[in-house]
DNA sequence: CATAATTAGTATGTATGCTTACTATTTATC
DNA sequence: GATAAATAGTAAGCATACATACTAATTATG
């Protein structure tokens, strides 16, 4: 039983290709923040005062994960969190300038980077493979 | 800047799918192993007698992570160490019977599985995912 | 053949990623 | 309006995943 062919397998080395990208380009940049980091982040920047449990939703993680993800931030400077006054269990989360400055910054080089994710492949295979990759997602029946 | 149609996050949300289906079949089946567990283990009964290195390199993870992962299918009873007596710094690796008989019960369940992945899509839409998915990983120019 | 470079594995530290259980708070329900 | 159910966030635990540094052993090189 070979494993190299089955989507499982190729899956998981597509998501290690990709993360070893962002974190070279990241790295080369001189920059300090991880692909989760930075989608955490970018959600934030275009819905302020969001809570945790919506920006974990929203890029499709557990709470627990984006808890951790969002210290880290709160750490670096990058995010303030309030306590919502309206739902006291709550935190509305915040960009700081610092962040907001950072994001733009990193947006035109995370978008560059894509490319580089898919790098054997034309502009139609990409767009092929993309295509394919959302219906994927779509509804799982279940 | 939308992330969602951006190859990194299509790709890690597949990723997530993907995972996510082998643990509940794993678990549906009343079977305590994952992924990278039985990616090992399958690697190691075509090839009895593997160093963990070689395996590391087989399935594609740092030698760091597969050292980890042995430890546990060697406390799970599935696998044996035994040091190489030609290289004394490496471990000869085997299966134990214990071992190949759960890959054994295993393997049609991986099998089948695979096609839940991506069960929005048709048979040639899968298989012209997988073709763009190797050809994506074929030796990156960099 | 002595020493340098390499290699196998481990240890440590950081960062996901998920589960279960917990507290505090809010919403639903009777 | 009291209580039950649900929700936001945290905590603890397990399992990847990778970088760096370390020890022990092997191989390359002068």
């Amino acid at each position: 039983m070979d494993l190299s062919n089955l989507p499982g397998h190729l899956i998981r080395k597509l998501h290690q290709q990709s993360t070893s990208v962002f974190q070279d380009r990241m790295k080369a940049g001189g920059f300090d923040l991880t692909s989760v980091q930075f989608a955490a982040l970018n959600t934030l920047d275009t819905n302020e005062g969001l809570d945790q449990a919506t920006v974990a939703q929203r890029i499709a993680y557990d709470r627990a994960t984006i808890g951790a993800v969002i210290k880290r931030l709160e750490q670096k400077g990058l995010v303030v969190r309030r306590r919502d006054q309206a739902d006291r269990r709550a935190f509305k989360l915040e960009l700081t300038e610092q962040g907001k400055a950072l994001l733009e910054e990193l947006r035109p080089i995370v978008l560059t980077l894509q490319a580089d994710i898919l790098p054997t492949l034309s502009e139609l295979e990409q767009a092929t493979l993309l295509e394919l990759m959302a219906k994927a997602l779509k509804s799982k029946a279940v």
